[in-house]
DNA sequence: AGGCATGTTACAGG
DNA sequence: ACCTGTAACATGCC
């Protein structure tokens, strides 16, 4: 799925696209998605304005006048097409194939607008989701609720981490990979900062100095900008506005990059992939 | 044919 | 109650 940048990305894709335009109806092609979509959900969306998009981690939050919002996730294989006044079908995310006629086959989820505007939420794998919920209900938010940090905000600093994996026993990656420890990393990401940083994938977070958690800190933070202002990684295909496609992945160091040479200066140490946790993680 | 894929969460066991 | 690891979800590609 996209991860932080990604989300972020899209975000501020869909800004300039849907943001005061009313929702006239919303057609349901199949809403197995995650979580069921319901028509009787998605009645009470009719004739309302999206005032505002937000994100938290991974999650793309539409506010509505008044009373309502959808939170989104893509989870692997979610994407949004904008279908504009003059029937061009711009894509705002990622993941799909080069093939159109595919590509239409997992529209899922419709929002019609006036003039013929639509958005249309496409997902392969169906692990993705939209939620409706009351407005007054933001607090509630179970998948809001327990998310660590963004990191690109202050409060993702040395005090709180160190605080955070004071007594516990994991890796590192899998500590990056926890929502709650840390919101919006995936493992494309987490790879390329442990990698950046010179720190095993498998090092217990009680064994890492003082000097590796700066580096950490700092590398998330410079790596996750770098892909924003990038336009995100395109693993399969990826377009922003008009056919732009993510560059980000022309930078990555280690992800995917098993049996090649190490990018760092002097260093003939090929890259290595191992599984951990079920994902894959690629390091010296 | 089998393994793998940018993710989350429900559940089981400690 | 908290912490951790595993399986499951659906689909396509190599």
């Amino acid at each position: 799925m996209p991860e932080l940048p990604e989300v972020e990305v899209v975000k501020r894709s869909l800004e300039k696209k849907i943001v005061n335009l009313n929702i006239k109806k919303v057609k349901i092609i199949d809403g197995n998605l995650r979580y069921k979509v319901n028509i009787k959900d998605t009645a009470k969306l009719i004739g309302k304005k999206i005032k505002k998009i937000k994100r938290r981690s991974k999650f793309l939050i539409f506010e509505f006048e008044r009373d309502f919002l959808i939170l989104i996730h893509f989870g692997m294989t979610g994407k949004f097409f904008f279908v504009n006044k003059n029937k061009k079908k711009i894509k705002t995310s990622f993941y799909y194939s080069l093939n159109k006629k595919k590509d239409a086959k997992h529209d899922r989820i419709i929002f019609i607008f006036q003039k013929n505007q639509k958005l249309i939420y496409n997902d392969i794998r169906k692990f993705g989701f939209i939620k409706i919920y009351n407005l007054k209900d933001y607090k509630k938010i179970l998948h809001l609720k327990n998310l660590g940090p963004e990191p690109l905000k202050k409060n993702w600093n040395k005090q709180y981490f160190n605080k955070y994996i004071f007594g516990r026993k994991r890796n590192i990656k899998d500590i990056l990979m926890d929502q709650k420890c840390i919101a919006g990393l995936g493992n494309i990401y987490v790879n390329e900062i442990l990698f950046e940083s010179g720190v095993r994938p498998t090092k217990k977070v009680s064994m890492l100095k003082d000097l590796e958690i700066n580096k950490i800190i700092k590398n998330t933070k410079k790596i996750l900008k770098k892909s924003i202002i990038q336009g995100g990684s395109s693993i399969k295909d990826f377009s922003i506005d008009d056919g732009k496609k993510g560059a980000f992945q022309q930078y990555f160091r280690a992800y995917g990059k098993q049996g090649e040479k190490c990018s760092n200066v002097d260093c003939n140490t090929k890259i290595s992939k191992i599984v951990i946790s079920n994902r894959a993680s690629f390091f010296l």
